[in-house]
RNA sequence: GGGGGCGUAGUUCAGCUGGUUAGAACGCCGGCCUGUCACGCCGGAGGUCGCGGGUUCGAGUCCCGUCGCUCCCGCCA
C-alpha cells in the first residue's frame, strides 16, 4: 500500500498467514493481561487483533502496556491463525491475529471526551469534538454511503447527456420564498449578495441558453429555523431540460435511485413507481407526502353525516374519521385528542368497540342507527373523527394517521414505498397576507385547464408539479416551467406582485423568457434527505459531515463569529453601540 | 414568535412524597493477571446537582426568573 503499511487492518485473512506486515491505524481497544496484550487496531478498512506478547517482543511490550484508546500505532509482525477456540467469528479478521515484532506509537491521545460506543451523547459535545465523532461505524457508515450514492447519481445523470454545470453561490435576494442568507458587498457598499435558495433561475437560464439537458450536485441556503429534518445549508441534485417529457423524468429518476438503492443497500424499488394525484393523496391520507408502508386509510361520512342529530356532525362541511385498531382507554384518548388539538382540531370524537364489539361513546347517544352501522368497527377498535372544513379534517386526521402508525407500531419497517405525487394545485391563498402564493414555486406552469382557469377561479388551477415521495418523506419536487413572459407576469400578478417589482427582482428572467425560451421543466432532490431514507438515519445532521446544530451554531469553530468593527467599516456596516 | 422535554461525575443515567456523607454503569488512575475480544479481579480519584433568587430548621428535589440544548407548531416559494 505505502510506506506505513502493507495490508489494511480489515483486509487480514488466512491467505496471509505466514506473512510479516506492517498496519497501522487506531487503537479501538486494549486488553491489558499484565504479560499479553491485546489491542484492536482500526483502519478505515476494518479490525484486526495484535497479540503483544512479552517473550516475542520484549521491546514492543512497554510501547503496548501505555497504549490508550485512539492510539495511531504502526504494528510489523507476522499473521498468524488463532487457535480454534480463540477465533472470534463476529469479526471478519477474526480467525488470524498479527503477532507484533515491533510496535510504533505514531500520535497519542488523551481520555476521549464521550466513549465512540456510546449512543444517545449530547449532540453539542458530539458536534464540538465532530472528528471522534466521525470516527464512530455509523457516520463512516453515512458518509461513505453518501458518497457512494452521489457517485451513481452522477454517472447515471452523465449517461442520460446531462451536463453538469455551476452557479454562482453569489446571487440575487428574492424576498419570495426562504429568507436568504445576505452576504454584503465591499465593492458596492450598501448592497448585499444572497446566497442561493436553489439554482431555480439560473438552471432555467442555462436551459434557454441551449443546454438542453443541465444538472448539479448543488448546495442551497434557506436561512429558516432548523429541525431534525431541516437544515440551512443543504445539497440537491438539480435537473433541468428543454422539451420537457414527465415519463422521461420520472423514469431517469426511478433509474437512478433504484439503482442507488441496490447498491447501497442492496434492495429493488421496483420502479416504475406507483402514481397518485394530489387530491387523492390529500383525501385518502390527509397529506401530500403519504407514508403507504402502513394503511390506516381516512374514510369519509360527510354525506352519512349531512342530516345527523349530533350538531358538529351536521354542520361541517366535513366529516372523516379513522377506524384505529385499539380499543382505547380514556386516557389514551385523551392524548389523542391533544394531538389532534395540536393541528387544529376543536375536539375528536370518537366511538370506541371494546373486545365483546359494545359501542362505548359520548356521542353515540347522537347518532342514527344508520350512522352507528356505517361508523361500525371490529371489536377492539376505536373509530375517530374530525369535523371541520376540509382542508383542516385532512390535516387533523393526517397527523393522527402519522401519530398512530408509530404509536401502535403499525409501520412496516422493512417496506420501501416509493411513490408520485402529482396534480398539485398551483396556487394556495394566504390569509394573513391577503394574496395568492405559488405552491411549488412563481415559475411552476398551470396544465392547460389550470391555465384556462387563471382568470376566473385560480385557487382551482392545477399545476404541471410533481413530488417524489419515499417512505413518507418528501425527496423530490420538479414541475414544468413557464416559458411565455405573458403568462409569466400574469402568474406574478396573481401572487401581487407589482410590475416594477417584476422588472426589479425577475426583469433578466423576463428578458430571457421573451428571447426564445424552450418549454422547460425539471425536478430537485434533497441529498441529505435521500441518505436519511437510504441509511435509516433519524436526524438529517448525522448525514453531513460539519453540521449546525438547531440554533444554527457550528460548536467546533464557533461560527457564526462576531467580526471587527474595522471589518464591518470595510463593508459599509454600521453596528448600533448599544441595543435599542 | 409559540408549545413540550431535558440540564446531577469525563459520558450515559438513577435519585420516591424536601431530611444524615448525592449513587450506578462505562471511562480515568494504581495494583494483579499469557488467550482476551464489552477481558477479568482488587483498590482509588472524580460533583459550584446549568446559573441567579425565593420558600423552609433543612432544597438535587418545591416556587420564580434566567441561560443552554433538544423535539414540535409557525416558517421552510
Amino acid at each position: 500500500m505505502t510506506a506505513w503499511r502493507d495490508l489494511g487492518c480489515g483486509e487480514v485473512r488466512p491467505e496471509h498467514i505466514g506473512e510479516h506486515r506492517t498496519l497501522a491505524g487506531w487503537a479501538a481497544t486494549r486488553r491489558d493481561h499484565g504479560k499479553l496484550v491485546f489491542v484492536d487496531l482500526r483502519d478505515s478498512t476494518g479490525l484486526c487483533q495484535l497479540v503483544v506478547n512479552p517473550e516475542r517482543a520484549p521491546d514492543a511490550i512497554t510501547a503496548a502496556h501505555s497504549i490508550r484508546n485512539e492510539f495511531v500505532l504502526q504494528a510489523a509482525g507476522e499473521v498468524v491463525a488463532r487457535a480454534p477456540e480463540a477465533v472470534n467469528p463476529n469479526l471478519p479478521t477474526g480467525e488470524v491475529e498479527l503477532q507484533v515484532d515491533r510496535l510504533e506509537i505514531l500520535s497519542r491521545c488523551p481520555p476521549l471526551p464521550f466513549q465512540l460506543d456510546e449512543e444517545g451523547v449530547d449532540e453539542t459535545l458530539r458536534f464540538r469534538y465532530r472528528w471522534l465523532d466521525l470516527r464512530r461505524d455509523r457516520l463512516q457508515r453515512n458518509l461513505r454511503m453518501r458518497a457512494q450514492a452521489v457517485g451513481i447519481i452522477r454517472r447515471h445523470m452523465e449517461e442520460a447527456g446531462f451536463v453538469d454545470i455551476e452557479t454562482p453561490i453569489m446571487g440575487k435576494p428574492t424576498p419570495e420564498g426562504a429568507r436568504d442568507f445576505l452576504v454584503p458587498s465591499r465593492l458596492q457598499r450598501g448592497r448585499f449578495f444572497a446566497l442561493p435558495q436553489s439554482p431555480q433561475i439560473y438552471k432555467q437560464l442555462l436551459v434557454i441558453s441551449g443546454f438542453e439537458r443541465y444538472y448539479q450536485i448543488a448546495r442551497c441556503f434557506r436561512d429558516e429555523d432548523l429541525r431534525a429534518d431541516r437544515l440551512q445549508e443543504l445539497t440537491q441534485l438539480d435537473v433541468e431540460m428543454a422539451f420537457p417529457d414527465r415519463e422521461f423524468l420520472f423514469e431517469l429518476i426511478e433509474r437512478t435511485y433504484s439503482a442507488v438503492w441496490r447498491d447501497c443497500r442492496g434492495v429493488d424499488l421496483e420502479p416504475p413507481w406507483p402514481r397518485m394525484t394530489w387530491a387523492e393523496a390529500d383525501r385518502r391520507f390527509g397529506s401530500d407526502k403519504p407514508d403507504l408502508r402502513f394503511g390506516l386509510e381516512i374514510q369519509d361520512g360527510t354525506e352519512i353525516t349531512r342530516s345527523s342529530r349530533f350538531g358538529v356532525f351536521a354542520n361541517a362541511p366535513a366529516v372523516r374519521y379513522l377506524v384505529a385498531p385499539q380499543a382505547f382507554s380514556r386516557g389514551e384518548l385523551a392524548k389523542l385528542e391533544e394531538v389532534a388539538k395540536e393541528w387544529g382540531a376543536k375536539g375528536l370524537a370518537y366511538i370506541v368497540y371494546d373486545d365483546e364489539g359494545q359501542a362505548r361513546s359520548p356521542i353515540a347517544k347522537f347518532l342514527s342507527a344508520a350512522e352507528l352501522e356505517a361508523f361500525k368497527g371490529d371489536p377492539g377498535s376505536t373509530v375517530l373523527f374530525a369535523a371541520d372544513e376540509p382542508t383542516m379534517v385532512s390535516r387533523v386526521l393526517g397527523a393522527l394517521r402519522l401519530h398512530l402508525g408509530r404509536e401502535l407500531e403499525l409501520i412496516d419497517e422493512d417496506a420501501w414505498k416509493f411513490l408520485w405525487i402529482t396534480d398539485f394545485p398551483l396556487l394556495e391563498w394566504d390569509e394573513e397576507e391577503g394574496r395568492w402564493t405559488a405552491v411549488h414555486h412563481p415559475f411552476t406552469r398551470p396544465n392547460p385547464e389550470g391555465e384556462a382557469l387563471l382568470a376566473t377561479d385560480p385557487g382551482g388551477a392545477l399545476a404541471e408539479a410533481y413530488d417524489l415521495i419515499g417512505n413518507g418523506v418528501e425527496l423530490a419536487g420538479g414541475s414544468f416551467r413557464i416559458h411565455e413572459p405573458e403568462l409569466q407576469e400574469q402568474i406574478f400578478d396573481l401572487l401581487a406582485i407589482t410590475p416594477e417589482e417584476q422588472r426589479f427582482r425577475f426583469g433578466f428572467l423576463l428578458d430571457a423568457l421573451g428571447m426564445g425560451a424552450p418549454p422547460h421543466g425539471g425536478i430537485a432532490s434533497g441529498i441529505d434527505r435521500l441518505m436519511m431514507v437510504l441509511a435509516d438515519e433519524p436526524y438529517i445532521r448525522d448525514t453531513v459531515a460539519f453540521p449546525k446544530n438547531q440554533a444554527g451554531i457550528d460548536p467546533m469553530s464557533g461560527a457564526p463569529s462576531p467580526v471587527g468593527e474595522d471589518q464591518l467599516r470595510e463593508l459599509g456596516i454600521m453596528l448600533r453601540k448599544e441595543p435599542p
